[in-house]
DNA sequence: CTGTTAGCGCATTCAG
DNA sequence: CTGAATGCGCTAACAG
């Protein structure tokens, strides 16, 4: 244990006794003065604040914790952070979060429920006042920790029946029908797919094949490849849909990134978009607008869906009660054309 | 503050105390088989196991952190995370810190030092056990603070003369001159600029355009513009230099980002690379290999830059002498030609 | 190998 | 508006 000092000697950080003393006052009216300033005289405000500053005190934020139950941390969980279609939402959130005096504790599991669970764990024991997972997808052990400690928590980016608390996201299912009623509409029938393995690209596929099936189309081939998205992933995908004579007239990828990398091999193929073949995308507009030849596309908000989750817990947390009135919120999409396809 | 209710009664969570009564031993048997299970007999170690299972019991961490001063957290500071070539240096720290039994705490600074200053005086509370910044760059203040707080520390991205405490990362001025030297050494003479205005890419710029000075070359024209980095801005970067005429022979972007960017602007204006235009690109080594055309590049790589600030303050935090023997690591970085530029 | 004692630094009562 | 007393849940040091 660290040796009792609070005697201002060099060497040790400042405590609250420290500043008490070198302001005169208690303890508690240093404490009340950094966290409600407006139930303290201007004067003493004055004298402690100036005393804050003199010895450089930081307070210690595991000691408040600890007497407060409150924690002011909140937990992240993100499949990945590399070409992240998520990385709008969580500068909002993180943003919106430090503003009303919450950190932000980073969790990557890879896709992976195994690692999400592992990492639930660890992270639990910070008592975290908010807790953000990617998706409804979780082990049967998180979801009953999740539920037995009951720390407001927002599933994100998904739309599911029963969520374990508030939810903020959109249907995948809705996308793989729109991007299939799109692409009907548009008078394609011969469609490929490049996607990524990951539970929520599977969803919107299954979902695109289903829709067209209802409407007596099958998709020439299905290119499935391992998470995260890259260009290499990308083009690795078109090339086996070309290499099997099955691209057919447009191919539909499960994210920007991975139409961005089927734009550069149908480039370096010669293969002209669209006049040749129609590529669609999924993701930010900033990606797929940009590229060349622009890219049609499957719009979801990020920057919304990570202010729309800071807003629910941060009400969550100041009102507790709200929980009977449980959040469920559909984004939605937009289904983006851009000549592309 | 909470009511104390070590009874076990539903509703709270348990602590030390409930697994202690129900595994028939004292409180510190139970933390002593969770922290160094060594210590304590394989009997003694299988009850209290089977008391935390059946109590559900997760350690508070903030009281650990308060009577151990150690916090098991790691603060990293990065300007931002969207379309970031920092995501594979985060993700090789994160998972090397989260084997080690450290968390990790995310800050956003976005390229300014100001609200690195504002962040880290926050995160001070937290007492973490280490801070990773990006970049050399910061506010007196902070270089202040942290000087006195004395926490392992480790500077990535960059080398400087004076680092504050550990440094990995590599020249900036170095990637400059290379790029320069690689340029003229394959006969170019006008060269044109694309770039963020970070600190690191202006450096990186400066460095170029007085190596190339050093040969009697001046680029014909720079085109600077604000971060982060993102398609669209790597297009307006080409536009703006084409219709003032400026491009030359080769442009070299600040980041391979910008690059994709740019070869989109190319290709929607007809202007071919590298046979009108060639194209450099600076990042990690799957952006500019999968693009079409494939873009010469500088190649860092980033999993090794994290892991390196892993190990670097794994060790100091393990052995606080080594303070003694300041690191100071140079990754180094690589040209990669393509045959785009 | 296990237990006892004594805080870590702060915020929440409740008085004045 | 300010202060005194108390304990949050845990671990460091010793002792046995």
């Amino acid at each position: 244990m660290a040796k009792r000092c609070s005697s201002s000697r060099a060497g040790t950080t400042p405590t609250l006794i420290d500043v008490a003393r070198v302001a005169g006052v208690s303890p508690i009216t240093v404490s009340r003065t950094l966290g409600r300033p407006e139930a303290v005289a201007p004067a003493t405000r004055r004298r402690v604040l100036e005393a804050v500053r003199a010895t450089a005190y930081v307070p210690n934020l595991a000691a408040g914790s600890l007497a407060s139950s409150r924690s002011r941390l909140v937990a992240i969980f993100l499949p990945t952070i590399a070409n992240s279609i998520f990385a709008d939402t969580v500068q909002a959130l993180t943003e919106r979060l430090a503003v009303a005096g919450y950190q932000t504790l980073l969790g990557l599991t890879g896709y992976s429920a195994e690692q999400e669970e592992r990492l639930l764990e660890a992270v639990l024991g910070r008592r975290p006042d908010g807790i953000v997972l990617t998706g409804t997808e979780h082990s049967q052990v998180s979801r009953e920790r999740l539920a037995r400690v009951g720390i407001p928590l927002v599933e994100a980016w998904d739309l599911c029946a029963k969520p374990l608390d508030m939810l903020v996201g959109f249907s995948h299912e809705a996308v793989g029908a729109a991007v299939a009623q799109y692409l009907l509409g548009k008078g394609y029938r011969r469609v490929s797919l490049v996607s990524l393995d990951d539970p929520r690209g599977l969803r919107r596929c299954n979902s695109l094949i289903a829709t067209l099936a209802g409407h007596g189309v099958a998709p020439l081939a299905t290119a499935l490849l391992p998470a995260p998205a890259t260009l290499a992933v990308g083009r690795e995908g078109l090339a086996r849909l070309l290499d099997a004579g099955a691209a057919g007239e447009v191919v539909v990828c499960s994210s920007d990134t991975l139409a961005q990398g089927v734009l550069a091999e149908a480039a370096s193929r010669g293969v002209r978009v669209p006049d040749d073949l129609a590529v669609m995308g999924f993701g930010d507009l900033s990606c797929a607008a940009h590229c060349h030849p622009p890219l049609s596309t499957v719009r979801i908000d990020g920057p919304r869906i990570g202010n729309a989750v800071a807003e629910a817990l941060l009400a969550r947390i100041a009102e507790p009660a709200l929980a009977r009135t449980p959040l469920r919120l559909d984004v939605g999409f937009e289904v983006v054309e851009r000549g592309s396809a």
